[in-house]
This record gives C-alpha cells, sequence and structure tokens, in this order.
DNA sequence: CGTAAAAAAGACCGATTGGTTTTTTTAAGG
DNA sequence: CCTTAAAAAAACCAATCGGTCTTTTTTACG
C-alpha cells in the first residue's frame, strides 16, 4: 500500500519530465518505461491508460512550480516583492526548472489546443491562476496604496504574464537567457513606474 | 514537371497547416494522405521522409506569414505604422491566421527544443527575423527622430516579441482574443510613449 | 499519336505504438 | 512465520507508425 503510492510518486515525477522535455504525444510508454526502470505493467497498475498519466503529471508539475513559488514568496509582504517573485520563479524555468524543459504550462499550452484536447481544461485552469495570482498582487497594492490607482489590473497581469511565458519561450529557443532577462528587466522598470513614490507624489 | 511542382505545394500548404494545428510528431503521414487524397507514394515521391516535408512545410508556413507582413507594411513609412503592422500580424494568427493553427514559430520552438532538433536552426532564424525587423523599425526611427533616443531597440525588441507571442499563446488557450488585444493595447501605447511629441518635446 | 519520363498508386515491410492479460514476485498484517 | 493482497514482470495483442519498392497511370513533348 505504502509502496505503491511511492513508486506512483515515482512514476509521475519522471513522466512529467519527460512530458515536459519531450512533448506528451513524443514521449512514449517505452521512454517511461526507460526512466521509471520499470516494466508497462509496473506502470499501467497506477495509472488506467496514458492519458491519465499525462493529466496528472502535467498536474503534478504544476504543483512542483506552485511549490516554488510559494517558497520564494516567503516573508515578502509589499507588491513590489511579490511581483519580484512572480519574476523569478519564470527566469527559474531556465537557471533552475523546477520541473525540467521550461514552463510545464506553456509547453502543455502549445500541445494542448488542437492535439491533446483533454488537457486543454487543466492548462487554462494553470494559466488562469497565475493570471489571477498576478492580478490579486496589483489589486492588493492598489487597496494599500502601494501601486498606482490607474494601473489597470486586468490588463497588465495577461500582458505580464503573456511577456514572461514568451520570454521562457525565446531563450529556450535561443538557449540564452538574455531574452528572459529582458523581459523581467522591462517589468521591473514598470513596476516601479507603478509604485506611488512617497517623495515623488507626496501629497498628491 | 509542372504538375508535379503544384502537388508538392499542395501538399506543402496542406501539411503546414496540419503540423501547426496538430503538432509536427502528432501529424501522422495518414493524416497528410487523408487532407491531400494522395497515397503514401504520392508524396514521398515528392519528399525524401517525413523530416524533410516538415521541414519544408515549416519554411512554408513562415514564408506565408511574411507575406502577410509585407502586405501589411505597405505605404507604412513612418515608425509608429510599421510597428503596429508587427502587432497586427501577430493579431492575425487569431483571428485570420496566415496558417490555420496559430503562430508557426511559437508552435514549432515549443516543439523543437528538445523533440525536433532537425527543425530548431529554422525555428530560431526565423524568429530572430522577426527580432531584428522589430529592431530594425526601431533604429530606423530613432535615426530619422521619430523615437526618442534613450529607446533600446536591442531589449524592446526581444520584449515586444516575447509578448506578442505571448499573447497568441494565452489567447489561444483560453479561446479568447481579449489577452492578446490587451498585449497589442499595451504596445501601442508603449510606442506612443516612445515617440517623440513635436509639441511636448519641441526644442528639447 | 506515340513514347518516354514523371507522377501517383498500391502492396509490402519491420518496428513501435498504447493497451490487456496472465503470471510471478514482493510486501504488509495478523 | 504465513497468508493474502498488492505490485511488478512478462508475454501477448491489434493497430499504426515511417519507409521502401514495384506497378500502374498520367503527363508532357517530339
Amino acid at each position: 500500500m505504502r509502496k505503491g503510492e511511492r513508486t506512483k510518486e515515482f512514476i509521475l515525477e519522471q513522466s512529467a519530465a519527460l512530458f515536459n522535455k519531450q512533448g506528451y504525444a513524443s514521449t512514449s510508454l517505452s521512454d517511461i518505461m526507460a526512466a521509471t526502470k520499470l516494466e508497462k505493467g509496473g506502470i499501467y497498475n497506477h495509472f488506467a491508460n496514458k492519458e491519465a498519466l499525462m493529466q496528472e503529471a502535467f498536474l503534478f508539475a504544476v504543483q512542483k512550480v506552485e511549490a516554488r513559488y510559494n517558497s520564494l514568496l516567503e516573508e515578502r509582504a509589499d507588491s513590489r516583492s511579490r511581483l519580484l517573485a512572480v519574476l523569478e520563479v519564470f527566469k527559474s524555468f531556465l537557471t533552475d526548472p523546477p520541473v525540467r524543459g521550461g514552463c510545464p504550462m506553456l509547453n502543455a499550452a502549445i500541445e494542448a489546443d488542437d492535439a491533446l484536447p483533454a488537457l486543454r481544461p487543466s492548462v487554462r485552469r494553470a494559466l488562469e491562476g497565475w493570471r489571477t495570482a498576478i492580478k490579486g498582487i496589483l489589486e492588493r497594492g492598489i487597496a494599500r496604496g502601494e501601486l498606482r490607482r490607474d494601473l489597470d489590473p486586468e490588463g497588465f497581469s495577461s500582458v505580464m504574464l503573456a511577456s514572461l511565458e514568451g520570454g521562457v519561450m525565446l531563450s529556450k529557443m535561443y538557449r540564452d537567457p538574455v531574452h528572459i532577462e529582458r523581459v523581467l528587466r522591462f517589468f521591473e522598470l514598470q513596476i516601479d513606474g507603478l509604485e506611488v513614490r512617497p517623495y515623488l507624489y507626496a501629497g498628491g
């Protein structure tokens, strides 16, 4: 009973990395067998079929990313620090990925939208989770008087998430972190511009 | 002789759409046979193997996108109009795609970086083409005195391309054009902010 | 119109795919 | 320790994969 759960977790960990690196359709059960050193029977004992494995592996990957974010979030109270934590998560997809192969949401999104319709709802939910997280930081920042009131959290969260995902894609393709770094720098400056500056804006 | 070239073009057109929609690895020769109503022999008469077909189909797709851009570029001389033409191309991936299935560079980039190494150089070249196109518009705009001198073409081109690709991904996943529209609006405002305003900046 | 070459069809191939079932092994609980 | 159920292995399956080769059909040209 306990042994089974441990191996299931292990299968998820290995296959999540494979799916994220090679793609879901391109990763065969043989690949997973090789990575886990398990025979087919040992794998299908824990998952009904490949689709169920893909589904669970994606959620496993998303969970890993969220764990990374939460650990980065510790003791960060103000909006600016929190937004920087989001930036750091996306940078980590290239420097020290929670799951090998880049951003799980981005990778799954491209593959899911036509080829893997079953995965679409989960991917969408994960992306929406990130967008609302960013939006929440912005709204809270405005409410706390840390961010300018003329900022549009709805719009800015879309743009920031889009840029980060695009930056990850570019840096992966170029094999050069400079592109995600430019995105990071750009949004650091944007965030600073959005901040209410006590001295500059004092009294206004 | 002429007939062969026409069918080759037709195969490229059909398979480019399939590859862009379903992914390269997930699109089988049977899919292409069904789409072209050709037997396997009729296809392999024009392409050495599936990899060669993928390669040529990707270049075909990129060419279609470039053609769209060039048609949008006509009679647009100033930097602002040209940058807006770039924005329109990326919006068109969702509203009226040159090749069905979204942005060919984005889709291929995600799949190519680990699963299809043979496609990587072409994808990278295509993306770099777009980035340098944007950079060129910015540099020219600065030289012509249309854009502010403190603008960094190198960095801004990365950020703009990343955001557009990310915006396409988001809108495809949400099946809602609002996200790419937010990116578009954001960069329209950015571009306007980068412009040298004759009255505001007159003399300085 | 006839002919030679190009183009397409069709049969065929081994390998691999995801999946199932049966057997063996392992591990946990009384 | 021993038994029982869980877990993993192993054998097996039809279908599909990309690819090859041979035959038939079509096309272009003299």
